[in-house]
DNA sequence: ATTGCCGATCAATCATAGCT
DNA sequence: CAGCTATGATTGATCGGCAA
């Protein structure tokens, strides 16, 4: 912790969260692709241009996306699951990577 | 589906979570660390190892020095700095992997000496 | 067959942002 | 303003694939 501010140096800690909007786009494709959350590297620098951010962010999104989905799962998860449902109705050109149904309990 | 099994869908859910061996110098953990020189490293409940600074900074020198290291200079390093040659080998191709992205996202590429490709 | 590296990911943790 | 939660970033270590 104190190990030495030595973290000093990363102040690039000094995050800002993404925008509404990119935060939407990231959240719709992940939902929309729950079967398999793991988009490819061309899928990466397109989200990474939709959502005016860098791949290595968008990469450390998902990485963080993923675990904290997997350590709720029962929660309001399933709520904001409705969430691509919902949205993957009419606003996105993403594929519905159909999974059939069970997409809220990936056991 | 089985310890650390993928299934049908994309997120591993189950984990096998074993009890990695860190052989090195496991010390004693946090508890009262109220310094920050300390020569050991120590590891988590969890198996992560905590280096300390001075490790971190003779393997940033070291890394400087050369990008890749050599068998000898990693039994070297491990040995100096209390650590598995694994580990030593594993903070390098972290740190390699590292610098590429730095340099991929336009920062500072720093040394430039025997930088090829 | 063995070993190192790469690229991606995991998992725990850090430090701050931001809401209550 | 304090306190707590949400979230982006960092990093030691793991996994599959590939090359020497």
């Amino acid at each position: 912790v104190m190990i030495l501010r030595s973290r000093f140096l990363d102040a690039r800690r000094k995050r800002r969260n993404f925008s509404k909007q990119a935060s939407e786009i990231l959240n719709e494709y992940f939902y929309s692709h729950l079967s398999n959350p793991y988009p490819s590297e061309e899928a990466k620098e397109e989200l990474a241009r939709k959502c005016g951010i860098t791949v290595s962010q968008v990469s450390n999104w998902f990485g963080n996306k993923r675990i904290r989905y997997k350590k709720n799962i029962g929660k309001a998860q399933e709520e904001a699951n409705l969430y691509a449902a919902k949205k993957a109705a009419g606003a996105s050109p993403y594929s519905m990577a159909g999974p059939p149904s069970g997409t809220t309990t990936p056991m | 589906n089985a310890t650390t099994g993928v299934g049908t869908n994309g997120l591993v859910i189950g984990n096998g979570g074993a009890a990695a061996v860190v052989g090195g110098s496991a010390v004693g953990a946090s508890a009262g660390v109220g310094l920050s020189n300390c020569s050991l490293s120590s590891t988590n409940n969890s198996g992560r190892t905590n280096f300390t600074n001075k490790q971190l900074t003779e393997l940033e020198k070291e890394f400087h020095f050369n990008r890749y290291l050599t068998r000898a200079r990693r039994i070297e390093i491990a040995n100096t700095l209390q650590l598995n040659e694994t580990q030593v080998k594993i903070w390098f191709q972290n740190r390699r992997m590292k610098q590429k992205k730095r340099v991929k996202e336009g920062l500072i590429p720093a040394d430039i000496i025997t930088q090829h490709n």
